[in-house]
RNA sequence: GCGCCCGUAGCUCAGCUGGAUAGAGCAGCGGACUUCUAAUCCGCAGGUCGCAGGUUCGAGUCCUGCCGGGCGCGCCA
């Protein structure tokens, strides 16, 4: 449960009520009436800034208001105190009752706390990785996976029917280059000497496992074929290929899709055609000449008649190109068949997960996606900025068999997907990131990967050692459940519980603003506050966990850690990282 | 030149879509270990939220204009 919404709609009942009554006029916008939590302990739980919105339509001030409302708001069940303070704020204190009560609920839910009905199964598209099946997965598009992954499970979490959806740009110039590089290491495999590779081509060793397993299947029938009797042949070889090394690279992430379009086949059963057709048909479509970029011309500007899409009509700056010069389509032509058949399979929700450097793209594919669904779709569009891989705060060396970049494979098997998963998230996608070998895999609290992790295995020992003291106890999920959650008093264990109690909030305006890296910084923190809470222990022996002679102390505060656990598992989850039991 | 993003503590960054006295980590200084895991914690210090206006009960957050940085800018993907 989300106990903002709750307080917010007692609230909102009494606001009703006192209109009834008379004392506020009929017709208040009560749409921005809100409730937060306070960032000072002695403002009480929450407050509202209902008295400040409405004292304005209600000709009076706020805090005689404000006084009205906290006079009804205290005769609540759930409502220790009400108090109009500052400008206006009415500031409520729960009664402990309330908090302490969310540790069974904590425990039946389990991980499932903090799922909730925000997406009423509403169909989403989240789109990401699409990599060019060109080669292996390097660093960066790791950060896109596990964005992307992670968006996908947080929208989930929050009621969203979600499907995850890779694009596979395999019809550009890009793959013709691809295949020819393939054949190179072909004829390689079948003993001829190479040479080096020639500029233009894909140098990467992993090509050559493709060339050899081409000469297994195929012997020397394309050694001396022109290259338009091959071209189609490796092509297609070389796609399943890249593909199948990408897929082990997602695997080895973790990170996992529904569904897997391809652009070639795509087009092939006319959506370009289709698309344009259609536009053709609202007139959206035409064949003109673009002015040069304004400030920049380029050297070898010269005139060009395109077909073009009025896509300054839907918010662009300006009109964009659907076919080449030569007729070819564009890649922009393919990304509006696709995002059309995306809305066709009927997702009006569509979020793609790109690089950063395709950051000019966003606005004209929204606004083809406001042409295409005629405004009842939408678009987002999540940047993910760049990763610098580092070494002990130096550049990392840069990987031997797979060119110029550092493959994510190496990666993973050099600190484990926890880490690289975790990590990805500790920065809002469109800042850069620091990815340091060296730290992610240090047992330090500077690494918050293992700072996280820590308070979840701490917890699990401290289980394990009741275990050890009261034997006789039942100390599973369960059991604790009914543990006497009442005798917890104590204004740290309240805070403990409050933090808690907020996943659920944190959930919500994560997957509201499709920010999965909200979910690692609540982590962090709420691993910061059990570790302190922890060490309140280490000052006072009589605030640890376990009070011997004393089970039913020690069963409810063994329950209150365990939900510290089950929300760390549960915000885990949603990052696709396992929570660990023991980390000696 | 145009568009988008960014500018918050010495450094790296949060800031829950407008709330009360702007937070955290690192770096610095000073403390807490015969431990339920000190792999942790506590305290101190550190700020003109780039600048100037505006909107309103209230602005780091929204609007306008500057300054500074980054990225992009017909057919590539």
């Amino acid at each position: 449960m989300n106990y903002f919404k709750y307080i917010k709609d007692i609230l909102l009942v009494e606001v009703e009520a006192l209109i009834v009554d008379g004392k506020f006029p009929v017709g208040l916008d009560l749409s921005r009436i809100g409730v937060e939590p306070t960032k000072d302990p002695a403002h009480g739980d929450l407050a509202s800034n209902a008295a400040m919105v409405l004292a304005k339509p209600a000709k009076t001030n706020p805090r005689e208001l404000g006084q009205l409302l906290a006079d009804r708001l205290t005769q609540c069940v759930d409502i220790a105190g009400a108090d109009v303070a500052g400008p206006g704020f009415i500031n409520l204190r729960l009664v402990p009752e309330f908090w302490t009560n969310q540790i069974p609920a904590v425990l039946k839910a389990g991980t499932a706390y903090g799922d909730c009905d925000l997406g009423s199964n509403e169909a989403v598209n989240v789109e990401y990785v699409s990599a060019n099946p060109t080669g292996p997965m390097h660093i960066g598009h790791a950060r896109g996976a596990v964005i992307g992954d992670a968006l996908a499970s947080l929208l989930n979490k929050a009621g969203y029917n979600v499907t995850r959806e890779y694009y596979i740009n395999d019809a550009g110039a890009q793959v013709d280059v691809l295949a020819r590089s393939t054949h190179l290491r072909y004829r390689e495999a079948l003993g001829e000497d190479i040479g080096a590779i020639p500029d233009g081509l894909y140098p990467g060793d992993y090509l050559k496992q493709a060339g050899q397993e081409l000469a297994q299947r195929d012997g020397d029938k394309w050694r001396d074929a022109a290259e338009e009797e091959w071209l189609a042949a490796l092509r297609v070889f070389a796609i399943d290929a890249m593909m199948a090394l990408i897929r082990d690279d997602l695997a080895a992430l973790g990170v996992k899709h529904d569904v897997f379009t391809s652009e070639r086949t795509l087009v092939g059963t006319g959506a370009n055609d289709e698309v344009v057709e259609e536009l053709q048909s609202r007139d959206l479509v035409y064949m003109g000449v673009l002015d040069p970029p304004k400030g920049k011309l380029p050297e070898d500007w010269e005139e060009r008649p395109q077909l073009l899409f009025r896509s300054a009509n839907f918010g662009d700056d300006v009109d964009r190109p659907l076919k080449k010069a030569e007729g070819d389509w564009t890649y922009f032509a393919s990304d509006i068949g696709y995002h059309r058949d995306k809305y066709r399979r009927g997702f009006a929700s569509m979020i793609d997960v790109w690089g950063a450097d395709h950051k000019g793209y966003v606005k004209r594919m929204q606004s083809a996606v406001n042409a295409i669904t005629e405004d009842k779709g939408s678009l987002d569009v999540r940047l993910c900025n760049l990763v610098n891989l580092l070494e002990d705060g130096k550049p990392a060396k840069m990987s031997k068999r797979a060119g110029s970049f550092v493959t994510l494979r190496d990666v993973v098997d050099e600190v484990g997907k926890a880490a690289v998963r975790f990590m990805m998230l500790t920065r809002s996608s469109d800042a850069s990131l620091d990815f340091d070998l060296k730290k992610v895999t240090e047992q330090s609290k500077d690494n918050p990967v293992f700072y996280v992790q820590y308070a979840h295995a701490r917890i699990c020992s401290v289980i394990r050692n009741t275990a050890d003291a009261f034997p006789d106890l039942l100390l599973d999920d369960s059991s604790l459940s009914s543990a006497d959650v009442a005798q917890l008093q104590d204004p740290g264990e309240l805070a403990m519980i409050k933090e808690l109690a907020s996943w659920p909030q944190i959930v919500e305006s994560a997957a509201l603003a499709h920010e999965p890296h909200r979910v690692a910084f609540y982590l962090s923190d709420l691993a910061a506050s059990f570790h302190a809470f922890w060490n309140r222990g280490n000052a006072d022996e009589s605030l640890r966990f376990i009070v011997p002679g004393d089970s039913t102390t020690t069963v409810a505060r063994v329950a209150l850690a365990r939900a510290v656990a089950v929300v760390i598992a549960s915000g885990l989850a949603v990052m696709g990282v396992e929570p660990v039991e023991e980390m000696r």
